[in-house]
RNA sequence: GGCGCCGUACCCAAGUGGUAAGGGGGAGGUCUGCAAAACCUUUAUUCACCGGUUCGAAUCCGGUCGGCGCCUCCA
């Protein structure tokens, strides 16, 4: 099936065409790692890895290369003296290599409680300073360079098309609007490939340099790292939609004038989580972590289902209500599951092993078909969310192919469907208390049965306190962890 | 000031020319000693507002109002 994607670069759906048949390259816009990911950052990462999971599932081979930015930055909003990466150090009494490793440590643990799948290539700012400088030698070979006051700046005057991707037009940009312009600058949107006057000074990380001892710029890396593991030209770019007018529009800039040639195919960009008021940034207050999220009593997957209910391309609306929601529903559908799964036992039929999409049957393959449709359509995954619940209620569809269609969507959305078919049930679950829980309920079903409902409803209770909800059905009782 | 995005039910949110997906929540019902679960039914004649194009518009065009993002090394 054909992958249809949101091009930012002309701003229009196209059809995924790949350099090299049956690989999508891509290079996703990782982390700085100075401090915790918020949920918002997570969410992009949860879009890429949806991006990943499509390519895989419709059969391509994914080389997907991810960068961790471990040499420091500015620090945010209003704050010009400070480093982040030295900031961070300095309140934490650590090295600023240490704190790298810390929260890159950190952000990879959430990425895998989110079923996020680590990509082929991890790759850190601070192991590719010669690529860099590598690269930023070609453009000074070809003339896109020039030094002022110790800094080596890109001289965005020598590249006719910058700007083309944020469609942004030089004459009317408004230099300085938020920010004290660089007098070194001879355009405004130049911009630094290699700094030996820090604007800081407690500059802990520097490197030897054909122009002096510093540290690189930071739009640099991306471009150094991504083309040393994925070739001067490759298919797909990744970001969230910020990155849109400096940093990929100078990743642009840099990599297309250092090698002549046309860079990137597709650039896709992920749209903001935004909260009452505004996205979620620490100056707002409104820092959430996945942590503090499970400290709440969520799930990391409720939090990767939320992410699903919205598309990619859509600022999604964060509240503990619709969290909840997505709690709820994401239970829902594995106590549907778990139900279908014990129908299908009861059929008799196995619920692990591959069923060739060619034995469903005719509902089951509408279904399915529908599903990835919707996924290939510029990944409408709350579409195709939708058409999983669609198919998990078709009665006409019988519980051993239902199973197998949450399974097969599963491999994309990766809310924990497969865990609960391929797990153990329930009822298998090891529990210590079990052998007492079954005896109570034995006496309880033996007071029912004599009408003696106070000394039933006693043991209800008792048990509720204890946390374990009771449910009589036709086939008897059963109970589960409240 | 420039660039871009968005406004769909109580909430989140698909749908972008053919007569409103899905989830959550609410309401009613079946079942049940009770309770829960499950199941069934129901919940926008309408898509911020005003014009226009069209046989037909939530979808296209123009305007108004409102929200948001970026223009800084925020995902």
């Amino acid at each position: 099936m054909k992958i249809r994607l949101y091009n930012t670069l002309g701003r229009e759906l196209q059809a995924f065409e790949p350099l090299e048949a049956g690989i999508a390259r891509m290079y996703a816009c990782g982390p700085t790692v100075y401090n915790y990911a918020h949920i918002g950052n997570l969410r992009t990462y949860v879009f890429e890895d949806l991006l990943r999971r499509t390519f895989l599932y419709f059969g391509y081979k994914v080389e997907h290369v991810m960068n961790v930015t471990d040499v420091g930055h500015l620090t945010d909003d209003g704050d010009e003296g400070e480093d982040k990466m030295i900031k961070s150090a300095r309140e934490q009494g650590k090295s600023v290599w240490d704190i790298a490793d810390f929260f890159a440590e950190a952000f990879f643990r959430d990425l895998d409680k989110l079923n996020v799948e680590m990509p082929e290539v991890v790759c850190k700012a601070t192991d590719h300073i010669a690529d860099m400088i590598n690269l930023i030698g070609r453009l000074e070979e070809r003339g896109y360079t020039y030094l002022a006051g110790g800094n080596l700046y890109f001289d965005v005057g020598k590249f006719q098309r910058y700007g083309e991707l944020a469609l942004l037009d030089r004459a009317k940009l408004q230099a300085g609007a938020r920010v004290e312009v660089d007098e070194n600058k001879r355009n405004p949107q130049d911009f630094v490939l290699w700094f030996t006057k820090s604007k800081f000074d407690q500059q802990a990380m520097l490197w030897d340099s054909p122009w002096g001892r510093g540290y690189p710029g930071w739009h640099i890396e991306c471009s150094a790292m991504s083309m040393r593991y994925l070739g001067d030209q490759f298919d797909i770019h990744l970001g969230g939609v910020d990155h849109i007018p400096v940093h990929h529009t100078n990743e642009i800039a840099q990599s297309e004038a250092a090698t002549g040639k046309p860079w990137v195919r597709y650039w896709v960009h992920g749209e903001f989580l935004v909260m009452t008021g505004g996205k979620m940034s620490k100056s707002a207050g409104g820092f959430i972590t996945l942590e503090s999220l499970e400290q709440m009593g969520y799930h990391p997957l409720d939090y990767r289902y939320f992410c699903l209910g919205g598309h990619y391309r859509t600022q999604l609306q964060f509240t503990e209500d619709s969290l909840n929601a997505a709690q709820t529903a994401r239970r829902n559908l594995l106590d549907r599951i778990e139900r279908l799964r014990a129908e299908a036992a009861r059929n008799g039929a196995t619920t692990s092993g591959e069923t060739a999409s060619d034995d469903l049957g005719d509902g089951a393959q509408a279904h399915l078909r529908a599903f990835e449709t919707a996924v290939a359509e510029d990944l409408n995954i709350p579409k195709a969310l939708a058409e999983l619940w669609q198919s998990m209620k078709d009665d006409s569809v019988t519980a051993q192919e239902r199973l197998w269609l949450a399974m097969r969507m599963d491999r994309i959305l990766a809310i924990g469907i497969t865990a609960a078919v391929e797990g153990p049930s329930e009822a298998d679950a090891p529990d210590d208390d079990a052998a007492e829980i079954e005896h109570l309920i034995t006496e309880r079903n033996e007071a029912r049965n004599s009408r003696n409902f106070a000394r039933a409803d006693e043991i209800r209770s008792y048990l509720k306190e204890k946390g374990v909800l009771l449910e009589d059905g036709p086939e008897g009782t059963h109970w589960k962890r409240g």
